[in-house]
DNA sequence: GTCGGATAGTTGGCCGAACAACGAACTGCG
DNA sequence: CGCAGTTCGTTGTTCGGCCAACTATCCGAC
């Protein structure tokens, strides 16, 4: 029984993933930042300072992963984490000054991705792909509960 | 500049990719597996007995994500490792008879996998969810070389 | 007011994943 | 024959990701 026929859609769902994170990875480490530490930094720089559960809802993260990337983040001098005064529970982050200078070269990586992902798909077959990408996280999510 | 805007189609291969994985994880838990590792045993089970080398190659692993992984499966009882005695660099991998009462459950895990996923996608929509998802592994493969 | 439950984060453990550096073994060229 | 270069696998380090267990704080009911 081969992976690829007991689940089809699986696998190929599988080998799309991986290369295109492996993409995202290549073209993030002229920034320094690991995958996933560009999708913090983009949250609060879009949305400012905010609660860290907030945060990690936004971007759809585990807390403990938060936590831990946060705690990376911020001895990089990325990001700065204050208690906050309402709830000593909360803690409040926000994208240092620093953080700033990452911002052109992480939008720029992205882009390449997001060219390099499109490839030379016309605009009506990336229409059919976000569509059946759509329809899968739909399904998916239908899963969950 | 927020994700969904600066990469949409990115964006959305990285939701599907998380939910998926998390859903495979979800189901292969009751195997006792870690993600992965179920790929690992298949590639035995199918191809049996091989070189750790071509193993790594067949399920598109890195090396040291493959030893580490074998050396924890091997810890468990699932997989055998030899030294080959026409080579002495490569190690011979075969999955252990023990290893084969978890063939049911895996199958089992992978069949629910692909059913959450496709859904209830039609034929036609399943087709074009998988012509989609080529297209794209093609894209990428090509943006490797 | 106090005590029990809910909420916010942290930490420990384990895993897959990538890169770099390394040692061991083989191969082929001069 | 000997040595350079290649191949095979391992180990170190650093990540993201998940579960479980824990602490600290807050809140509400009694």
């Amino acid at each position: 029984m081969s992976v690829s026929s007991v689940g089809p859609l699986s696998h190929a769902v599988f080998r799309v993933a991986r290369l295109h994170k492996a993409l995202a990875g290549r073209l993030l480490r002229e920034t320094g930042l690991h995958p996933g530490q560009e999708l913090v930094l983009m949250a609060l720089w879009t949305d400012g300072p905010q609660r860290q559960g907030d945060l990690a809802e936004a971007i759809e993260w585990d807390a403990p992963t938060m936590a831990r990337s946060l705690a990376r983040l911020e001895r990089s001098g990325l990001v700065r984490r204050t208690p906050s005064p309402d709830d000593r529970r909360v803690v409040i982050v926000e994208a240092t000054e620093m953080s700033r200078a990452l911002e052109p070269g992480v939008v720029a990586a992205w882009s390449e991705l997001e060219r390099r992902t499109v490839g030379s798909l016309t605009d009506a077959q990336q229409a059919d792909v976000l569509a059946a990408l759509a329809r899968l996280e739909e399904t998916l999510l239908g899963s969950e509960r």
